[in-house]
DNA sequence: CAGCGACAATGACCTGGATCAAGAAGGCGC
DNA sequence: GCGCCTTCTTGATCCAGGTCATTGTCGCTG
């Protein structure tokens, strides 16, 4: 490669990498080119991952976090009696595999809803890449304890709020992530399914579908199968107002 | 002070140290005198708290975490229509304070159920400590992601369990927690109020009365206000099989 | 030790959302 | 285009747990 050609590919990266989230990591310390350069070095890019595919599960040793490039992603648990448990949803920018920090393991399960391409971050070189770059450090450190919020918003969402509450919220924080990374903010897909919403708001799928009729009658949004316009997002908000703001997502 | 003093009081914060979650931060590391001696001088003692005192409040500027070295502390948001929720209870040798490392404030508030006393562990010096400690940083993003994990369960036990599944677990999780700090395993006192379960649980106070008798009849505990006894640890486990272990504490 | 206030237990009733059951609408291979 | 399968919607019924109201118990203060 040329040194040209070099320069080329590196601000392919930076324009590629500044809606996701690992841009937390990095650009907003004035990051230059041969730091750039060094983050590059250490992501492996992957071919897509395919509907259903798995990223990883739990009990896997854990040496990476990954960020969604495409796609979408629904991590969860397994019961030891089976039944699934939907703790959240990775949209384009967005991380998963944080909780393989705690330990040797993964503790959640990741996999493609639609098909889906990802960064893999190995958490070796970015623990040395911590050392190197001041600060970056303390970005991580910022980038698990919004985790940690966010899942506290999501325990406020399933401990009191009603049934429409909960979708409301849910919606609202799809259209916000959505727009975060430049996309529309009232139209746009659901990648994953009544049984996976359901799942994760602690609701039955047939309180879904009739919550989505009742929105519909109400004229607060357009559902066409996967299909959201949001058309009254004011009033969407005013249903959950004290909820203490959306469901934010890991990043 | 001379040598042989401060000696001393090394070894007596060894000790007093060992049974604390903070731990995990050096002691496992073989950490010599000198390492000890360091993280004595990073550590602010306080005064005890008193029971209704605040440690911090949701928007107070962060700039520590804290360890609750004695007594119980109660974490929680408010929704802007002003309903509490109590997002964790802290044991003796157990972290509060983490989400503070999200951004420059807390997003929850803390709270002395008991009179209660804690070490204070100023982040600037605890991120120094870490430049310093080889080690120490992993071992922060292990607790945090500890923090997470933990998260995920309680996010689990509110997502699909019952009433009695969840105090079941609650009580099991309290139960582990005294025993992971030498205390008894089957006779302990809830340093919370009813209310304070009920709405950590999702659950009204009444549901929650109703549980405690109904769990005395089935002889698998006596309750006597807040005095609790577990008498059949066995079938209460068998009660939240599949709830993939029960509710561990952020430490 | 009487009286008050906070917290806990118990009883009676009601409702939100789960569950069960039966279509409807796509998507897809042949 | 036609069946077949999966996903979604809609309706009918039921019950766990919420709500409201009452009573009991402890601890504190004068």
């Amino acid at each position: 490669m040329t040194g040209k050609e070099k320069l080329l590919k590196i601000e392919a990266l930076k324009v590629s990498c500044q809606n996701c989230s690992l841009a937390d990591l990095c650009l907003p310390h004035s990051m230059e080119t041969d730091e750039v350069n060094q983050l590059d070095g250490i992501l492996k890019r992957q071919q897509p991952y395919q509907p259903g595919q798995h990223l990883f599960h739990a009990g896997d040793r854990s040496s990476s976090i990954f960020a969604v490039r495409s796609g979408a992603l629904k991590s969860y648990c397994i019961t030891e009696d089976g039944d699934e448990q939907v703790l959240g949803f990775a949209l384009p920018g967005e991380l998963v595999g944080l909780d393989g920090l705690a330990g040797e393991t993964f503790s959640s399960t990741c996999i493609a809803l639609g098909t889906s391409s990802v960064c893999e971050l190995p958490f070796i070189q970015l623990e040395e890449l911590c050392h190197s770059l001041p600060g970056l450090q303390k970005q991580m450190m910022r980038l698990l304890g919004k985790e940690i919020t966010s899942d506290q918003h999501l325990l406020m969402l399933l401990g009191q709020r009603s049934a429409e509450e909960r979708l409301a919220s849910f919606l609202l924080s799809l259209s916000s992530r959505y727009m975060l990374r430049g996309l529309s903010a009232n139209e746009f897909n659901l990648p994953m399914s009544r049984q996976d919403i359901g799942n994760y708001l602690g609701l039955a799928i047939e309180t879904v579908s009739r919550l989505f009729a009742h929105f519909q009658e109400e004229k607060l949004l357009t559902v066409n199968r996967k299909q959201i316009r949001i058309l009254d997002q004011a009033r969407l908000k005013s249903m959950v107002d004290g909820c203490l703001g959306n469901i934010s997502e890991s990043a």
